[in-house]
DNA sequence: TGAACTTCGTTAGGAAGTTAACTAACGAAG
DNA sequence: CTTCGTTAGTTAACTTCCTAACGAAGTTCA
């Protein structure tokens, strides 16, 4: 099956500016578009023509609502096309084939050894005919800025390999974006989750490893190595008479030390030992002890980051996330640990969870894809 | 003296996109004023005689360089009128007056006791019967945001006494706007120091108290509660069984501690103590001996506050400044520090100095001053 | 000194978008 | 069933800016 990449006629700047509104609309009359896009009725007229001719808009039905005559309604043409997201996890892969206006068309969820098979067949699930107009890919590492040529841009090594096992599924031709999964899920969490509404927050994961996804002004913020909000490096321990080492804050408030700090408490007692953090939370929200004081220990430590977060940036948000930070049992000790250390800043639990990245990646997809049709060209970003 | 607010007459919109870049470049040419505005000859041309009717250009003389006919050189008119910063430092007032061109017009510098006579003074020197366009004030303090109505806004507790003082001084019907001293400062080194041709970076403050002023894409970072870059609410001491003091790390790292330690190393050893930062860099830049261990630490101090900083906002670069961070002695073991902690960072010593919080004051009141004719009304922020 | 060249600035025609006013379609009230 | 108010969509005149071409004013070189 072949993906035609896009030759779509140059599409005018208003008939740019209205299709990306639809997009993110869905749906909508001419009025809603005018308005939308702050464009004069004509314009938008001329504007849906040029986009109907183009079959990148379809006239879908009619709005009989309230008084006056009713207004015809519009929705993404078939020249549209799709993009597709696929997040590449630690142990499971995640795609997600979407239109334009965001509506999900293909899902898969595969064990990691699948991932290229996986990839194939939801490219192969898409619509034919329709141009596939952009890729994100979300990785856990550090994302490296483009590579001149090809627009395509490479892992660095930690994330490196499993990158290749899947880029030869990817059809050429086709822009693709590299993004950090912990950037990837802050998106969803602007657009769909607990950050909905919001122009600036961090979202910090608290899972085997650490990390902050910054969005500032509706924008991710990468940093100039593609290392924004790469917690793990901030200095720790820190202290008159203590040297920092570097990677050690991961090792000391991850899931896995606190798996650590588990076994050695239940060692004192009998009973059987949690094995994941699930199990410890379950234990500390039915009041058992040493769970309780663990997870309490857990919150102070996760407060502290956060502190460390909102001394830097001020964000006014914190959404936590990840396997040890989005249980809500957190909440009121990360509150009062920010609160008696830094700025006022809310504080709340993700609300989309494992499939956030996905989500995120195919959030970002869609963008991409939109440039794409009303900049006429590939987008370099 | 009767300052006039701007009855200017709403201007087109490439007259306004002339008029910022004539203002940016000080003088120019229709064709040089074409190119940075990315407008046409005609239109510039048009735009040209409209600002000249509003008195808002002058024809200022003619480039006669190369080959061909020389054009008309152009530049600010009487009615573009001015601006003024006030930096109210914790010894020292300082106040410029600026034409929006950026060409200085009026400077003072004062015990902060004559604050509000220095300001009087500087506003009786600007140029009559032409507008005041924006009052900057920067202060060393947290800045809320805008009380509704009066356009201007309040300090916090920490430096609202002083800010009071001068605002009596301060014509009524122009907008004023607080800023940070620690942003003002880093704006500074954005547009005319160490950051010149940067998009993002962070300016390290250290002195008496340590902060950091962010740009991002040219823009100041406030945060949610005006307290971005306010690193003295890092969690500190922070390590697996200490808990973090609030405020606890101004008092470590700051240029107090850094003279606790001189005293403390100087009771063992004869020979006269340094009282200043500036007699200890002096002793260490002759590599005697505690100075020169003193100045390392210090170093090492200052290169794990940087790594903290690019720990959350990779950078790229960092600017060291303040009374003991500005001292290029400093740099090797900063450098060496945050290399060995973060990412790779560039880290480099201010290159103004204790002008930078009035100069980048200025640059802001000039923004804000342009923003004021282009947009024809007042500028809100 | 004058021809050739180069750059400045203006004039003329056209593209794109806005406002204003008009026609078309629909629901509700008399 | 007509009439009125309301909202959708179109037509027309006007604004703004662009491109293209041309005249004007310099410089360079024979």
């Amino acid at each position: 099956m072949e993906h035609v990449v896009a030759e779509t006629p140059r599409l005018t700047e208003s008939a740019g500016a209205v299709f990306a509104v639809l997009a993110q609309a869905g749906s909508a009359t001419r009025p809603q578009l005018a308005s939308l896009a702050g464009l004069s009725k004509p314009t938008v007229s001329a504007a849906v023509a040029e986009l109907e001719g183009a079959r990148l808009a379809t006239h879908s039905g009619t709005a009989s609502g309230g008084t006056g005559r009713s207004a015809a309604v519009y929705g993404l043409g078939p020249a549209s096309g799709s993009v597709i997201a696929v997040d590449l996890g630690p142990a499971r892969t995640r795609v997600r084939g979407c239109a334009l206006d965001g509506t999900l068309l293909v899902e898969a969820d595969t064990p990691r050894i699948r991932a290229a098979d996986a990839v194939r067949e939801a490219l192969a699930a898409l619509p034919a005919g329709a141009p596939l107009r952009a890729i994100v890919v979300a990785i856990g590492d550090v994302t490296a800025s483009d590579l001149a040529g090809t627009g395509m841009r490479p892992a660095t090594a930690k994330a490196g390999p499993v990158f290749d096992a899947v880029s030869v599924a990817l059809p050429p031709g086709v822009p693709v974006h590299l993004e950090n999964n912990v950037n990837c899920a802050a998106l969803a969490e602007l657009h769909e989750g607990a950050a909905r509404g919001r122009r600036t927050f961090g979202y910090l994961r608290i899972g085997v490893g650490i990390g902050l996804g910054i969005v500032i002004g509706g924008q991710v913020l990468r940093g100039a190595n593609g290392a924004a909000g790469e917690l793990a490096r901030l200095p720790y321990p820190w202290d008159d008479d203590r040297e920092p080492r570097q990677e050690a804050l991961e090792a000391y408030v991850g899931s896995h030390a606190l798996l650590r700090r588990a076994a050695e408490a239940w060692q004192d007692t009998d009973g059987p030992c949690p094995r994941t953090a699930e199990q410890l939370f379950a234990l500390a929200a039915e009041g058992r002890e040493p769970a309780r004081s663990l997870v309490a220990r857990h919150a102070a430590d996760v407060g502290r980051l956060a502190a460390a977060v909102a001394a830097v940036l001020d964000p006014g948000l914190i959404v936590l996330g990840g396997s040890t930070g989005a249980d809500p049992q957190l909440l009121p000790g990360v509150r009062s640990e920010l609160g008696r250390l830094s700025w006022p800043t809310e504080v709340v639990s993700s609300q989309i969870g494992d499939l956030g990245t996905v989500v995120g990646a195919a959030r970002l997809a869609v963008a991409k894809g939109v440039q794409n049709v009303t900049e006429g060209a590939q987008v370099k970003d």
